[in-house]
DNA sequence: AAAAGTCAATGAAACGTTTCATCAACTCAG
DNA sequence: CTGAGTTGATGAAACGTTTCATTGACTTTT
């Protein structure tokens, strides 16, 4: 019974043709007030909804964004995901939400995917900048696509934050307390964010005059396992670093999980200092110093850009916009135990 | 040019009719093996794919699903939220996702949403099992609805936690080591899981003959920071909680949060028990002991048994599923300081 | 008073499918 | 050799909209 009235029957109750009926439904102008009212009363009287689906196919639109994020599961991503889409929600817009867990061919049959589906619109965090396969994917679905944390290489839009930035301080914060032996591990070389913060890292070296041993920079993937994985390598070592920053969003689990399973305490034994925020950084114990960013706000600037490009009401060159980073001092980074 | 081939550019390079290329797109039997070969052929030559939105309208069936989640940015959620799409993209559907922030009015609004865009069936967690309004809401839908965690008294299935069970053996944990005082900061008494988690409190006390102070049991909602407040409230009175269970699932982190603010240590001063597990669970120092269950599960469940109602494969009376919670213990508890 | 111009309403066409009643061709039994 | 039966292809109709070229009724201009 719902949405069982069409738009005919609309018509046929108010005695008028079907176009003037839809012109009364979409607001048009050049429609006279008499008609207007019996149009809108039979409207009510049916309890007419107009069906998306055939307005849908007539405009050529859906009203539908997809969004291909690395893994729901991670609140900083969440959050994004969230704000995004109540920006999405009041422009009348509804979310598509997939999860490509990093994975290259996931990502690729999601897009293939959500172009069938006729979405408007895409926001993504790709796997990789320059994989020739899913670059030709993204441009083939010939929709707009804001990227996060990804650097575009075409016409899409990119919201970057300043991982470099906030990794820049965050070792030079490290070195200042006597650590020399600093390591970072993050996400992939092939996106932005793996690949500005061991930027920012080199940068914080180079500034306070030291060299890197770039064993002690582990750049390989964003899946959270690594973090433990890496870690517990890197504390078996023969030469084991006395402080770490986890860069990658998920990876703050996994790399104190592994200094505690060293038997190791923070910051005594090693410092650390996470990327992203997150409840367990603010009350673990020691609270754990971060590099901090806010997604929610990267969320709701990413569907305006993009709502934007749908309209057309932005048609400038692609857009690269970089957000802030800022470092959040806790307790859990000291001067190391023994002096270099 | 992605899919800008039609069925009818199909048809017509393959010299058939419109009907035959559908057949053989829609894998009918009743087609000359050669005719079929060349149809295949016109479409790998054109690239055809068929458009979504015009076999949605034909058919009736968008392959959509909706989902009304209290908060995506809680894991647990999330948690659950993933595996189900992982299960409905395997079957080829897609998920809407929507966040009710626990608010009725906002809910009503979603299940209109969702209802115009016609979904094939919906998984949510309501703000309210009896609010007459959101009732009729769900009952206009018209699409099988998988609720979570909430009983269903109209023909929708449940996916219910035992969260009585888990909340018993929590509270006798307590009442073993000594607590007489054990607070316990839940959600709204209008669902089941704020509901059963007071059932099973007062089954604890009761097994141990024991009775409630009523003050102790805050069952108001479950928003993140109620927690806080409910906390903050308890410690402020003249006997303050030396127990406390974090019922709700976004609870724990506001409970510490003001615990630590009161300046008091767990277990020492008091002993925390949180509801759902979580990395600030298991990584707080002390790891704090949590009733856990698991959501990925639920999710799973939860999408199959949709996908059976949708299909009609399954057409039952409303299930009820019951899924285990267990007590994990940690670190968290301890004697009380001055026995009663 | 005729011509030209406005303003609103009309109804057919189109969007890209699926489905279904026909139809054509062929096979086989009598 | 005819009539019935079978198999497979056909093309129109339908799904519920929006849009656009027409049309009809008025109004204004010459």
């Amino acid at each position: 019974m719902t949405s069982k009235a069409t738009i005919r029957d609309v018509a046929k109750a108010a005695g008028v043709a079907l176009g003037t009926a839809s012109r009364v439904i979409n607001k048009a102008e050049n429609v006279a007030p008499e008609i207007r009212q019996r149009v809108q009363a039979a409207i009510d009287a049916l309890g007419y909804q107009p069906d998306v689906l055939a307005q849908s196919m007539r405009r050529g639109e859906t009203r539908t964004i997809g969004i291909i994020i690395r893994d729901i599961t991670l609140p900083a991503f969440a959050a994004f995901v969230q704000s995004a889409q109540e920006e999405l929600e009041a422009q009348n817009y509804v979310l598509m939400l997939t999860c490509s867990e990093d994975r290259p061919e996931r990502e690729l049959s999601l897009l293939n995917l959500l172009a069938q589906r006729r979405v408007d619109g895409l926001i993504m965090t790709g796997c990789s900048e320059s994989d020739s396969k899913l670059l030709e994917a993204r441009g083939q679905i010939g929709v707009p696509i804001v990227m996060l944390d990804r650097v575009a290489h075409d016409s899409s839009d990119s919201m970057l934050m300043a991982h470099a930035d906030g990794m820049q301080k965050a070792v030079e914060l490290l070195i200042d307390l006597g650590h020399r032996r600093i390591a970072l591990i993050t996400g992939s070389n092939e996106v932005h964010s793996g690949r500005d913060r061991v930027v920012g890292y080199r940068r914080a070296y180079r500034n306070k005059a030291l060299t890197v041993d770039n064993s002690l920079v582990r750049a390989r993937d964003f899946r959270g396992e690594s973090g433990y994985r890496e870690m517990t390598e890197l504390l078996a070592t023969d030469a084991p670093p006395t402080g770490v920053v986890a860069g990658g969003i998920a990876m703050l689990p996994g790399v104190v999980r592994a200094i505690r399973e060293a038997g190791l305490s923070i910051p005594e034994d090693i410092s650390v200092i996470g990327g992203g925020d997150s409840d367990l950084a603010r009350l673990a114990t020691p609270p754990v110093t971060v590099i901090r960013w806010d997604y929610a706000e990267v969320g709701r600037a990413a569907a305006k850009i993009l709502i934007d490009r749908i309209t057309g009401s932005d048609d400038s060159a692609p857009r690269q916009l970089l957000f802030p980073t800022e470092l959040v001092v806790r307790q859990s980074c000291a001067r190391p135990k023994l002096q270099a």
